[in-house]
DNA sequence: AGTGCCATGTAAGGAGTTACATGATTCG
DNA sequence: CGAATCATGTAACTCCTTACATGGCACT
């Protein structure tokens, strides 16, 4: 859906699309090329995008490389709509391996937990750092700036959840103590 | 490597791993039981696990159903000691539908995108709404508490986000307006 | 006798990842 | 001329998802 959204906006062929998509999520989502051909075969298959017709541009300006561009067609129109129009969000966020390995640590040994926990947070205050970094030598655009405030975000919002994952295997070393 | 994790705590069968894994990640990550069998499977073509022998407990306690038990290896150890030893976070957060289809919306037009970012918006108080109810009435475990912890803060900070690219692209209509 | 849970598996399909193969153009 | 970049595509692999097929046991 995020390739047809950009063939929303304007006809484009794969490369760029590529291109593309990777500017409009601020880099975070690298996407392989092959993906992206693959994909727009899919969407063909689906009826929701068509190949450029050679009097469509073959004529006309673009004759660089040997360019295929992709157009949206009505069904695509429409699907993309649906797709902006359905706000439901996904599984619920948790699947992630960095969460799994804490509550994972968490019922081995207070230790090994903690020692996780440690880790985790350290490497997750690295990415935070690189990512300031990253951000006070650019002045990017729109998408860029919104994914990096929303990762930043996130990553404290994971940050104080160490702690408190910290905090609560060290208060009740085993349970409910004496009140 | 989760269910490697549980083996590595005590022996047990697929069906259970399944129950387990899931109560370990406080029931956010739904398994297919389908998957638990070809995932130790895998394990055990790498090394990491073996079946149960017969002489283990086919003899002793637990002759129930065909349960088949099984254990984690030396290699099996060794493999988990270093998964909870390596730090490293994945890709990063931000490949979501949801933040695609937002930051997606907002190269589309202001209009189109504050309609998708106010529908996300509903959604997502809807389900910090549900989670908190759920939370009220159950006394759960550690990791059922802590991963409901995490996916509150997480789903907030979301929440926080929207408002942001609200703001975002309502303030500058179009760009420096003029210092 | 029947329903439902315990328990183990297989098969099909969709999607992402890595890697590779191939050629044109552009620029130093 | 050689290297980088533009551009399209294919193949192999891994993993997750859904669905289905079986059978035992327990409880009513």
């Amino acid at each position: 859906m995020g390739i047809l959204a950009l063939l929303a906006e304007r006809s484009s062929h794969g490369y760029q699309l590529k291109a593309d998509f990777e500017a409009r999520t601020g880099g975070v989502w690298k996407v392989n090329v092959g993906q992206v051909y693959t994909t727009l075969e899919r969407l063909r298959a689906d009826g929701l995008v068509e190949p450029g017709t050679d009097a469509d541009e073959g004529t006309s300006a673009t004759k660089a490389n040997d360019r295929r561009p992709w157009h949206i067609t009505r069904d695509g129109k429409e699907a993309l709509e649906a797709w902006f129009d359905d706000a439901s969000i996904e599984p619920v966020p948790g699947r992630e391996e960095f969460l799994v390995k804490v509550l994972l640590a968490v019922s081995r040994s207070p230790r090994e937990a903690l020692a996780v926990i440690d880790r985790q947070r350290t490497e997750l205050y690295g990415l935070v750092q690189a990512e300031r970094a990253t951000r006070r030598r650019s002045a990017p655009d729109l998408p860029t700036d919104l994914m990096a405030e929303l990762v930043a975000a996130r990553h404290e919002a994971d940050l104080r959840w160490l702690d408190r994952c910290e905090e609560a295997i060290s208060t009740p070393p085993t349970e409910g103590p004496r009140t």
